[in-house]
DNA sequence: CTGCAAGCTAGAGTGTCCTCTAGGTCAAGA
DNA sequence: TCTTGACCTAGAGGACACTCTAGCTTGCAG
């Protein structure tokens, strides 16, 4: 996320860097997810620069928390556009912002449970593996587990 | 999630209670994820229980917390073998909490940081919306917001 | 008894996000 | 120079989790 600012890395350095697969940086720059344009080498072989590889660093971030590539897409297009725009960047932002914060509630709540059936799973085991867990008989009010 | 012990319920209601469309429920059933078979109306129609809309539930919050279909069938696999691999349970739920816990703490990263842009764009604003965000001159050494 | 919403099946289609392939080219050490 | 590994493009392929379609049946309200 921090490299030299003049100098220039392959392809393969910066999957390395930010733990992308090289495929999918050129899917990413196909896509237009990438702020201006890859300088190429005379023979025509990307040359990243460290502003790439910090953008690059915040869309693993964005995505991680559940940014589309659409959404990312947007951003990217608004930052190319320059400044002036940065009240349309924020809207964006909190958009997403909510949506994390969403989502981290969403897993709490899922942690809870699952903590709790496995206070169930681990009473039955000290218990000696069999008490009231679901069985196919008795169809009736039992629990699942 | 608590419904009636003795009732039974339509494909339709099913889907409403847990939030799930029906197409999402006979996929399911399809795909083995249900434990028990669900009844049958005379007319083939589907008649889910309590058991079926409390294990959706389940299903649902271990869907949202990121696990895969095919884990999610191992589960259903096991209960319905019925008691005795309770260890196995275990791990299984166990892996997936670590899986949980690992996620909750990359949205809260990834949290922090997009508080920390937003502020970036916030004090822009505040000071007349142009100051050292992102320009393609000057190729060195810029903010890339 | 008629109408019509809701249900049925098997299988094809969709959206997202990469990943891989084929058929080459480039660059750097021995 | 030769070899080897990394890189190039355009486009096909694939995993995942549904979602929809077509053609048909059920079941309840009027």
């Amino acid at each position: 996320m921090e490299a030299d600012s003049r100098r220039r890395y392959t392809i393969g350095e910066v999957a390395h860097a930010v733990g992308m697969s090289v495929h999918a940086l050129r899917f990413y720059e196909r896509e237009q997810l990438l702020i201006g344009p890859i300088q190429r080498s005379a023979g025509g072989q990307r040359q990243y620069g460290a502003v790439d590889i910090d953008w690059l660093g915040i869309c693993t971030r964005l995505r991680e928390s559940g940014m589309p590539l659409a959404e990312l897409r947007r951003f990217a297009d608004l930052i190319r556009q320059g400044p002036g725009n940065e009240a349309e960047r924020l809207r964006l932002l909190d958009a997403h912002q909510a949506r994390v914060e969403k989502q981290i509630a969403a897993l709490e709540e899922a942690r809870e449970i699952i903590a709790w059936k496995t206070n169930v799973y681990q009473q039955h085991l000290r218990a000696g593996d069999a008490s009231g867990l679901w069985d196919p008989t008795a169809p009736q009010d039992d629990q699942v587990t």
